[in-house]
DNA sequence: CTCCAGGCGCCTT
DNA sequence: AAGGCGCATGGA
């Protein structure tokens, strides 16, 4: 099978911190090139002088699914300038200039986060993996590549048994992952839907969901719904905001959510993404 | 060995 | 309202 290559133009795209930074978990780094799956292409992306080098399996007549994805569109400077001017803000972005968040598909977005409570990032993107390879459609690869896997369907998914969940190794997450599944196959829930409703409706509706609580909801709401001002607050966070805007005096977590969910504006979703990835890397 | 991980739900004060 | 605890599993 031959494979197809485009240059995507676009300037101060970080593509490693971009890839790597946690939100999403299935990107396997070969050298300088990530390789993944996009629903249903496998792709692998090279930043290059003029931009990125995406490489397909198949010939595409639309690469849309890919440039929404990676929102190249984006004007990462009208973004940052929308930050609030405080010096740990500007000192995050400093070290990872160019990260980028995805718009990702909702439901590996809202699937891959549920099972992320409690567990590190490496041990998730283990779960994910072995999600995918078992209960995956196989996707074209070029020749020589390792074979690569779409992420399972909410219908393939509420088609298994939920031993066959703890197999992955998701533990106490299974049945609600099982849950889920079984309710959007069953059109009980519309994932499509919610990205057409106000913030707070979406994040009612993600949070009726057994096992989605206001963080797993708020990543979601994010990565994959382009609620730009949604500020999800995890442990990371919560260290960074401690040690970067209250240094001298220790602050209880509802006061760390109030300030996360007011300091940071319409962008707060970038801004908590460059602190996100800048407390991991950095220190 | 112990501690904790991109949390949540339920139980006590 | 706010804090404590168990939950599966496996790195560190």
């Amino acid at each position: 099978m031959s494979a197809v290559e485009i240059i995507i133009p676009v300037q101060d795209y970080h593509l490693a911190a971009t890839l790597d930074s946690g939100q999403a978990f299935r990107w396997q780094r070969r050298n300088t090139a990530w390789t993944g799956v996009i629903h249903r292409h496998w792709v692998r992306l090279e930043a290059v002088d003029a931009g990125l080098r995406a490489t397909t399996a198949d010939p595409v007549p639309d690469w849309r699914w890919l440039t929404d994805y990676l929102q190249t569109g984006v004007d990462l400077t009208a973004v940052i300038k929308a930050f609030p001017e405080d010096a740990p803000l500007q000192q995050a972005v400093a070290a990872c200039r160019g990260l980028r968040l995805l718009r990702q598909e909702p439901w590996e977005c809202l699937a891959s986060f549920m099972l992320s409570s409690t567990k590190q990032i490496v041990q998730i993107r283990q779960i994910i993996a072995l999600l995918c390879e078992r209960h995956g459609t196989a996707v074209p690869v070029p020749d020589g590549e390792p074979p690569a896997f779409a992420f399972p369907t909410p219908e393939q998914i509420a088609g298994l048994g939920e031993a066959q969940l703890r197999a992955c190794k998701m533990g106490f997450r299974a049945p609600n992952l099982l849950d889920a599944a079984r309710r959007i196959a069953e059109g009980g829930l519309d994932l499509e839907r919610w990205r057409t409703r106000s913030h707070a409706e979406a994040r009612a509706e993600l949070m009726q969901l057994r096992g989605v609580g206001g963080k797993i909801a708020d990543c979601v709401l994010l990565f994959a719904g382009g609620f730009n001002a949604a500020f999800p607050v995890d442990v990371w966070i919560k260290k960074a905001l401690q040690e970067l805007y209250f240094p001298r005096r220790r602050a209880s977590d509802k006061r760390l959510q109030h300030f996360a969910a007011t300091h940071f504006g319409p962008q707060g979703g970038y801004a908590q993404q460059y602190l996100f990835h800048y407390r991991r890397t950095m220190k």
